[in-house]
DNA sequence: TCAAGTGTATTATTAGATATAATACACTTA
DNA sequence: TAAGTGTATTATATCTAATAATACACTTGA
């Protein structure tokens, strides 16, 4: 995985996801974990498409997917920002954990585990005993 | 979704995924939950299709699928059967049951939430506290 | 023996997603 | 006013998924 540093970011791209795809989970990473200050300007367009060796529509794609999050704004002729809100991130956050939970536990079922099951094995990789 | 029934399996089909990889999944499912018997004779590519109302180019690519994993076995002229190793399907289910918490454990790392959050939150769940 | 039911292979076509390429336009700031 | 922003448009290429229509190979039971 080429790793690109980008600014005061670094990205990884590979061939698991569409490159779109990645940039936004890297950015709403980034974002929820706190690593982004609130209101922080992010790559420009070109500058992150360039930097990544990518077309800047695709880089278009992942900017307009935060900006649907709320995760960003954008003015026109300045760049785009992370947003200020502070609940709107944390809302994020918990919103995508939970989905990323409830995927996860239907998934499990589906092979026929139970809570308890993953409750057992959470408490094993808690302790190391993988 | 769509609920059909063909011979003993239930299958529902929606457009959250590729259609052939929704039959690999609930076919997965079915087999480590135990609801289909070891050596017991699956539709075939022809009446499952017709079926689901869908081409039979499609089951084909699910049922290769299904024999990759290992999960069942053909017999030309006879047709597709569940394996009857036990083993292999014990296997197959805690390697996937594996892959499904790493891929997990890894998104919500990305998220900021350590093994412990997602201990809690388990917990949470399994007492039905949402 | 043969018809019906199996899996399998091939070729063609369509639709959608992804990514690139090349421009052009609108806006902001120094 | 030039340089750097976001934005929109049109075109092209590639890949995956799904369908369609056949054809072939094999097994079984009547």
């Amino acid at each position: 995985m080429k790793e690109h540093e980008i600014g005061t970011l670094r990205f990884g791209l590979d061939l698991s996801l569409p490159l779109y795809e990645q940039i936004v989970n890297q950015m709403r990473g980034s974002i929820a974990r706190g690593e982004i200050a609130l209101g922080e300007k992010v790559p420009s367009v070109r500058e992150l498409a360039q930097g990544l060796k990518i077309n800047p529509n695709t880089v278009m794609s992942a900017y307009k997917e935060l900006e649907r999050d709320g995760l960003t704004e954008t003015r026109r002729g300045q760049g785009t920002f992370i947003t200020h809100s502070q609940e709107t991130v944390d809302q994020f956050r918990s919103e995508w954990a939970e989905k990323a939970i409830d995927d996860f536990i239907e998934k499990m079922d589906n092979l026929g585990y139970s809570l308890e099951d993953i409750s057992s094995i959470i408490q094993r990789k808690k302790e190391g005993r993988v």
